[in-house]
Order: structure tokens, then C-alpha cells, then sequence
DNA sequence: TATTGTTATACTCTATAACTATA
DNA sequence: TATAGTTATAGAGTATAACAATA
């Protein structure tokens, strides 16, 4: 039996939320770290020159929400694995392009592939309403704090 | 247009839990940093003793998923700050007993209201029947990974 | 002066092994 | 031997200020 002001932790947003995205994000760090030697803001950058092409620090920044300091880095450590390469812009050289090396891409694909089967296996564990519903929540509450 | 193979990263569900609990983290970690100087795993043990009242180490690693060496650290903290006492059991010395001071409990409650308003508003941005649904495939999620 | 990207630094969070003291 | 809790250490993640080069 519960006090009139009790306080269930286990509901709390914030708490809850943390909970499940450390749960849901072990075992695709797993694969990302044990396959590639990779870290959290390297697949993150890797996935997006994976999926939109050729970008700049700056762009991918604005995309994921990654402070610029965590992109150079990330780009750095995908540049020694020659996952991509870095041409600085003609016209205006503070600019680097970045693209996908074959190896950088064949590293996406297959985490890609990797991701996409582990968010299936995600959504049929919640259901395919109750997934879509999650979904549209979490944005929600991801674009809140912009 | 989109190609075939394309994948959203941005529906991801471990990308998205992340974003949307770093977002809603964000307001309540500089709350209870500001106030009270203390970091997570703190407030998380402070909350276990104010909801459950006296309890062990162990018992709120099992209740909160928190590994043992956080915890002792934790307690450290919140000792030093005059927010608990510990007392070593009488009959078995290896377990201590932890108990918030009213020093302890006047933080708690605070960050216990903070957090209910603070959820309140989370909820309501998402609309009572939203928020119901997201807590439960929140918890499905935390709980697969046992 | 403003912008792109880099470096330095500190703090927070997590994971694991080895240890103590008790049982 | 097993358990409750501690200490040491390293790695991962985040935040911010100061900087160089270019516009």
C-alpha cells in the first residue's frame, strides 16, 4: 500500500527512458565495438555519410546533434580505419568533404543490415502498433529540448 | 526519394531512446546538480531510500539495476553530504543499513516534487494516452534485457 | 568579425578485477 | 567457500574554452 505522495521511480520519464535505451543499445554496441573498434559518435557519423553521401562536419552536426569537438574526433579515429577520406573545398577551404572509403562503406552496409534486423526484432517484441506509437513519442520528446 | 535499401536512422529505436532520454534527462540532471551538487547514481539512491525507506546496498542494486562498486560510491557521497547514516547490522556486520537524515529526506522530497511536475509536463506534451503507452513499451524494453 | 574545424581539459558515467571483512 | 561492500583502474561519453585557418 502506497502514502498519498508516493513516487514511483520505476515511471519516472527520464529514468525509465534512460533504462531502456541502455538496455536497447547494448548489444548494438557490442556488434559496432567487436566488429569494427568503433564507438558511439563514430557509427553515428559513419551512418550518416552512409546514408545521405558526401557531407561536411558541419551538416552532420546539425543532422545527428553532435557538438562539433565530438564530430572532429569521430572523423579522426574513421580516417585512421580508412572509413572515409577528407577533400577540403575549392572555393571555400575551411570546409572538408567527407566520404565513405569502399571499406567505410562495406563496414556500413553491414551495420546496417545489422541494425535494421535488430530494430525488427525490437518492434515485433513491442508489437507493430505499439512500436510505431513508441516511435512517434520518443521524437516527440527528442525534438522538445532543441 | 529514397532508394531501397534505405534506412532511417533517425526511427532507429536505440538512436531514438538515446536522444529522447539524453533530452529529457537534461533538465532534471541540472536541477538536482545545481541544488544539491550531486550526480546520478546519487539522486537514484537517494530516491530508493526516500520511496522505500531503510535499506542495504544490495537490495537497491537489485531494485535499481546498479552495479555494487556505483552504489558504495554513491553512498560515499551522499554520507559525506550529511544526506544518510549507515549503521552495520548487529547481526550480520558485513551488511550497513542506510537511512537518510532529515537533511536527506528535505532533498528528496524536493527533487521528488520536481520530478512529479517535471513528468506531469513530459506527459502532457504527449497526451495522457500517449504517455501511458510509451511507459509501457518502456519498461518491455528495459526488462528484455535482464 | 564570423565561421569551420582542432586541441586541451575536466568531468561524468560505466565496466571489471582484485581486495577486505565477515559469514 | 560465499557474500557485502570497497578500492583501483581504465575506457567511454559529455561539455566548454581557447585556438588556427579561412572567409
Amino acid at each position: 500500500m502506497q502514502k498519498k505522495d508516493a513516487f514511483d521511480l520505476h515511471l519516472f520519464l527520464p529514468y525509465l527512458l534512460n533504462q531502456a535505451a541502455e538496455a536497447s543499445s547494448l548489444k548494438f554496441q557490442r556488434a559496432y565495438k567487436d566488429r569494427y573498434g568503433i564507438l558511439r559518435t563514430e557509427w553515428r557519423v559513419l551512418f550518416h555519410l552512409g546514408i545521405y553521401g558526401r557531407m561536411n562536419a558541419k551538416e552532420i552536426g546539425l543532422r545527428a546533434r553532435i557538438h562539433k569537438t565530438k564530430i572532429s574526433r569521430a572523423v579522426q579515429k574513421l580516417e585512421q580505419r580508412r572509413f572515409l577520406t577528407r577533400d577540403t573545398d575549392t572555393t571555400d577551404r575551411r570546409l572538408e568533404w567527407l566520404t565513405l572509403t569502399p571499406q567505410g562503406r562495406a563496414a556500413y552496409d553491414d551495420l546496417r543490415a545489422l541494425a535494421q534486423s535488430y530494430d525488427s526484432e525490437l518492434s515485433a517484441a513491442l508489437g507493430p502498433g505499439e512500436a510505431a506509437a513508441l516511435r512517434q513519442a520518443l521524437q516527440k520528446l527528442a525534438d522538445m529540448a532543441e
